[in-house]
DNA sequence: TGAGCGCATAGATGATTATCTATTCAAGAA
DNA sequence: TTCTTGAATAGATAATCATCTATGCGCTCA
């Protein structure tokens, strides 16, 4: 039994009357695949790994996303609070870059 | 550049000026991911990846989940219409199971 | 210090959605 | 056919959220 489901999505399963870890595991993994789950937010991460420093700012961000400044900000920051993106402060600009290991972490959530 | 990042999500990013089928890539991509971007509905397909037959009829599921009966259907139809499910009539039971292909497609969206 | 620019926050709004109760549909049994 | 039971649908509601405009904050430079 349980073949190709990784022991981390299985944790979710709740136990007879419904255990409250497991809902609670639930619940973060939820919340970090919701913060992907988003067609702009899918398009902004794209953007940031394809550059050749594998980061942006805000301002490079804007434009080809067809937003405005506050909505693209807002997308970032879900990112950021869900630890997909790094945020850095660099003088004016602030600029956002691949959180790796987060990553690697969500994409074992799918390699059993 | 461009490491540790698949080339199914890099075609995500639009191009400059926001190309429409960039955009449309992304939102199926979304749209997969929303599916299972819910506490419940990880919970339901843990339930039925764990169990010995990987498949389940609705009145397996409400009791542990402690959600009434067209709740459960509704995320159950969620989960099929976003192809991850799939669904059988057997008589008065319905039986749910889960699609590997789809989920391993799903699993190659984050492994590079 | 003050002006200018990049970014974040506040507040509002329309759309989506998770959940419920009530009802309907489907299939087997009497 | 009629009754019973399992599952889906309809309709309502409250919560979440993506987006906008307007405004505030932080930094640089003159």
């Amino acid at each position: 039994m349980v073949k190709n489901i990784p022991l981390e999505l299985l944790e979710c399963a709740p136990t007879a009357g419904s255990s409250p870890l497991a809902r609670e595991h639930a619940e973060t993994t939820a919340a970090t695949l919701k913060a992907i789950a988003d067609p702009t937010r899918l398009q902004i991460v794209a953007m940031i790994a394809r550059g050749d420093q594998q980061e942006d700012c805000v301002c490079n961000l804007t434009g080809p996303l067809g937003l405005t400044q506050p909505t693209v900000s807002h997308h970032l920051k879900v990112l950021v609070e869900a630890e997909i993106l790094n945020r850095e402060r660099r003088g004016t600009w602030v600029w956002y870059s691949l959180n790796k290991e987060r990553w690697n972490r969500i994409a074992e959530l799918f390699s059993a």
